[in-house]
Parts: C-alpha cells; sequence; structure tokens
DNA sequence: CATCTGACGACCG
DNA sequence: GCGGTCGCCAGAT
C-alpha cells in the first residue's frame, strides 16, 4: 500500500488556503511547491482536482490571469469568480488586484506534511 | 510496453 | 495580440 493518497494532495493543501477574492497562477503552485514538470503538473492536478471536499479550485488561473479551461467549465469558473468579488477584464483575471502569494517556507511545509501521510 | 492526452507556460515569428 | 513549438510527466487506453 503505497499510494493511498494522490500525488497531488499538496496542492490541494495549497489550493485550499487560497482566500476568497484571491487567486494564483498554475505556475505558482509549481513553483510554490517545487512541482516537477512545472506548471503542467499544476494543471494536471486541479484535473483530477476531487469534488467535496471544499476545494476552491477556481482561485486557479492561467498565467497572465487567463480561465485555461474549457466550456462549459470555463463560464463557472468566471462566474464563481465574480461572485466573490473577483474583477476580470476581457475574460482575464485582475492579477493586481487578486493574485494571492503563498508564503513559501508554508506552502513547503504543507506539502511535507502531505508527502509523510502518502508515504506513511 | 507504446502511445495519447492534457485545467501550462516560455519563446518565437 | 495570435498561433505554433517545445519541454515536462502522470494516467488512461
Amino acid at each position: 500500500m503505497t499510494k493511498q493518497v494522490s500525488l497531488w494532495e499538496p496542492v490541494y493543501r495549497l489550493v485550499k488556503r487560497i482566500p476568497r477574492g484571491k487567486v494564483v497562477t498554475y505556475g505558482q503552485l509549481a513553483r510554490a511547491l517545487r512541482l516537477p514538470g512545472g506548471a503542467r503538473t499544476a494543471g494536471r492536478a486541479m484535473a483530477a482536482c476531487p469534488s467535496g471536499r471544499g476545494i476552491p479550485w477556481h482561485r486557479v488561473i492561467g498565467a497572465g490571469g487567463r480561465i485555461l479551461l474549457r466550456e462549459p467549465h470555463a463560464s463557472l469558473q468566471r462566474r464563481l469568480l465574480e461572485s466573490e468579488g473577483t474583477q476580470l477584464i476581457e475574460g482575464r483575471v485582475r492579477l493586481k488586484l487578486h493574485q494571492w502569494q503563498p508564503a513559501k517556507k508554508r506552502a513547503l511545509r504543507h506539502a511535507v506534511r502531505a508527502q509523510r501521510q502518502t508515504a506513511g
């Protein structure tokens, strides 16, 4: 029994910490958690995001504030963002106003916890 | 085992 | 600003 917990656990942990009205990019997640493979890895993690755990998946967006989902999910994400006060212009989140910056050390500590959970 | 498929992002023309 | 290429890698088929 090695991998009961998803490899993406650290990603979800970090995403859960994104405050209302704030967003992070896939690249940010990758850098904060030192994900191998970079932003794409963050993207894969989010694609496999489990529902029912209160993970604010809609607060994760592409570089430059772009929504990268395909319809109809893109519309939902946009709607959710707007509903919590996040401002968009031309379909892009105003990162200047809403980009959240996780404390890297904290993020890594969470990642370590998750990995221990995976290993143990 | 081979191959395909992505919720990426940097780079280039 | 827009489309194409490339590196990257876990899961699915």
